[in-house]
DNA sequence: TTGAAAGCGCTAACAT
DNA sequence: ATGTTAGCGCTTTCAA
C-alpha cells in the first residue's frame, strides 16, 4: 500500500483523458476549464488520491508562498502568538513554516533552517539577535519583528506600546489608592526597557518619584520568585511585573509566605497569556492585542512580498488593562 | 540587493568553469572531484552566496528527508519533547518540519500541512486522533506515536511505562510512611488510563485497597486546582497527580488554603517538565526519559524509511523518580 | 476551452 | 576526474 507511487498530475491527466495543463488549472481553481472537464478531473484526482506536490509547484512558479516563523518553544506568550499567526494565515494563500528556538538550538540556527526552506519572508517573535544581524538578514528577504522594539532600515516592527501598558497598570493601581508600587522588571528581555520606562514615567506623572522601586526580575517563574523574595523584607502595597510567567512566580512566593493577594499586596502582570486567565491564578494583567498584532505581522510580510506600498515601518498596537482578582485597594 | 536573482548551480558552474555535475558533487560532499576543482567550486559558490535549493534537490532525488512533527503548542511537555527531537535530529541527515496544534487548528489540519510538504514520516506527540484515523494515516507513510499508547498494525509507539511511573510514585510515598494516598487523574488524556491503573495496582500491592481514591483532574493547572478544591474537605496525606502542570494547580490551591506541602500533604507530579524543576515549585515528580524517547522516535522513523528491520513496534521507556521538595513523611 | 512544449534547479545515469 | 543528457512534477507560455 505504502509502496504505490504517489499519483502525479500526469496520472490524473491520463485518467481523466485530458492534458496536464487542464488538470493544473483545475487543481488551482483557475478559470479556463469547462465545468464538464473540471468535474472529470476532480473525480480522477479523488479516485487516485492525488495531492499536488508543493515542491514541484513552487520550483516551477519560482515562489514558495512560505512565511517562516521563529519562536521560543518554552515561551507561553509565543504560543499565543503562533496560534494567532496560524489563524491570520488562513485564506491568505501563504503557509507558515515553524522553526523553534530551544535551549539547544539558537536563533541563528532556527533562521538558517527557514532560509533553506526558501521562505519568502520571516516573522521573528521577540528575537534575541543583535540589530546588526537582523538588519543584514533583512537585506536578503522581508523581516517582520514581532514583540520587540528594534530600529533597522529594512525591518518591519509590530509591537505593543509597552510603556503605555505599564502606565495603564500604574494608573489602575493608583486609582485604587496605591502609591507604594514596585516594578519587577524583565532585565534585558525584549520590551523590558520600555516597560521600565513606562513605569518610571507613570510614577513620576503621579508625583510618586520617591516611591519608584525597580527590582531585577526576568522572564521566568524562577526570576519572579527570586524577585518576590527580595521584596519580602520591605513589602510595597502593589507590584507590577514584567510578564505573567514571572508574575506567577511572584504569586507563588507570596502565597507560601502567607502574604494575601490582593489583600496585602496587589499584583499586575503583563501579556494576558493563557496563564493569567486560569481561574486559580486570575491575574490582573496588561493584555497585548494578539489578534491585531498577528494580523498586522502577516499583512506586513505579505505586503512587502507583493510590493504593496507601506508607509510606516513600525506599528505600535495599544494594549489594554484586564482587571481580574489580584488587584484591590490597599488595606 | 534583495532583487538579485539567487545564484543557481549553473551560475556556480559557469563561474568555476566546470560542469554542473561537478558542482553538484562538491556541494553534497560526494567523492569524485579533484581537490583543485573542489576548491574552485567552493570559492565560486562562496563568491556568489550560493545556497542549494532544497526543493529542487528533493524534487529530483524523489525524497524530502523531512520528518513531520505534530505537537501541541500550549503543552509544556511537548516543548521538552520538541527540544529533544531537534537535538536527536542533528547529524541524521533528516530535517524536522514542525506543525502545531492550536485551539483553532486541529490535529488533522496540522497533519494535512505536513503531508503537503511531502514529509517522509510523521512523529505525533500525544495525538488525539482516533486509532482508526492513525491507522489509515500509517498506510500512507511511517507514523511514530510519541507519548501515547495506541495499538495499530502499522503504528510505531514510543512511550513511557506509565503504570510503572505511578507505581514509583506510590512506592516512594509508602516508603515515607503514607497510606492515605489519592490520585488526581488525567481524564481521557493520553496516558491517563495507564497512570490510573498503575496507581490502583500499586495501592493494591501495598494492601491499601481501602484507601484508593481517584479524583477527576485533567491536564491543566485549572483542572488541578479544581481537583484540589474537591480534596479540601477530606485531605489525604499524599497526592499523586497526572502531570506537573496539573500539579502546580494543586500546589497553588493548597498554598492558598494554608495547607503545608509537604508538611500536611505530599504532592508528586509527572513529566519532570521544566515547570517541576523551578526552584520555587521544586516538585517531586516522575521523569519521562525525554532524550531516550526522542532518540528512539527519530531512530524508529528513520529505520522505517530505510527499511531497517525492526522487531518491536512498541517501545516502552522506563521512567524514574525525581525526589524534590514536595514529598516528606506524613506528620 | 484545450494541448504541446519548454523549463524551474537540481541529481543520476551514463558517457568520456 | 569530468561532462552530457534526461527528467523529477509541476506551471507557463503559446498555439490550436
Amino acid at each position: 500500500m505504502r509502496d504505490e507511487r504517489r499519483a502525479t498530475l500526469t496520472d490524473v491527466a491520463t485518467r481523466a483523458g485530458v492534458s496536464k495543463s487542464l488538470v493544473s488549472l483545475v487543481m488551482r481553481d483557475e478559470p479556463g476549464a469547462s465545468p464538464e472537464t473540471r468535474r472529470r478531473v476532480l473525480d480522477a484526482a479523488a479516485a487516485l488520491g492525488y495531492h499536488p506536490d508543493s515542491r514541484a509547484r513552487l520550483l516551477r512558479s519560482g515562489r514558495s508562498r512560505l512565511l517562516g516563523v521563529v519562536f521560543g518553544i518554552q515561551h507561553p506568550f509565543h504560543a499565543d502568538l503562533v496560534t494567532g499567526l496560524y489563524s491570520a494565515a488562513r485564506e491568505t494563500g501563504y503557509e507558515l513554516a515553524l522553526s523553534a528556538v530551544t535551549p539547544e538550538r539558537d536563533e541563528s540556527e532556527a533562521i538558517r533552517g527557514l532560509l533553506q526552506d526558501r521562505c519568502e519572508a520571516l516573522i521573528l517573535l521577540g528575537p534575541e539577535s543583535r540589530t546588526a544581524a537582523l538588519t543584514r538578514l533583512a537585506e536578503r528577504l522581508p523581516v517582520v519583528v514581532l514583540a520587540r522594539s528594534v530600529r533597522g532600515p529594512d525591518l518591519d516592527v509590530i509591537r505593543t506600546a509597552d510603556a503605555t501598558g505599564l502606565a495603564l497598570a500604574v494608573d489602575h493601581l493608583v486609582a485604587l489608592g496605591h502609591r507604594r508600587i514596585a516594578h519587577i522588571d524583565g532585565g534585558r528581555a525584549p520590551g523590558a526597557a520600555d516597560r521600565r520606562r513606562g513605569y518610571r514615567q507613570a510614577m513620576h506623572r503621579h508625583g510618586f518619584d520617591a516611591e519608584i522601586r525597580i527590582v531585577p526580575g526576568g522572564l521566568t517563574e524562577e526570576d519572579g520568585a527570586r524577585a518576590a523574595e527580595a521584596l519580602l523584607g520591605d513589602l510595597p502595597t502593589a507590584v507590577t511585573v514584567f510578564n505573567d510567567r514571572c508574575a506567577t512566580g511572584v504569586l507563588d512566593v507570596f502565597n507560601r509566605n502567607g502574604i494575601q493577594v490582593p489583600g496585602t499586596v496587589s499584583v499586575v502582570g503583563y501579556d494576558d497569556s493563557s496563564l493569567a486567565r486560569l481561574a486559580h491564578i486570575n491575574l490582573t494583567t496588561i493584555a497585548q492585542d494578539v489578534p491585531a498584532m498577528t494580523r498586522q505581522a502577516l499583512a506586513r510580510a505579505i505586503a512587502r512580498l507583493e510590493d504593496t506600498p507601506i508607509t510606516a515601518r513600525e506599528s505600535i498596537v495599544p494594549p489594554h488593562l484586564v482587571i481580574r482578582g489580584t488587584s484591590a485597594p490597599p488595606s
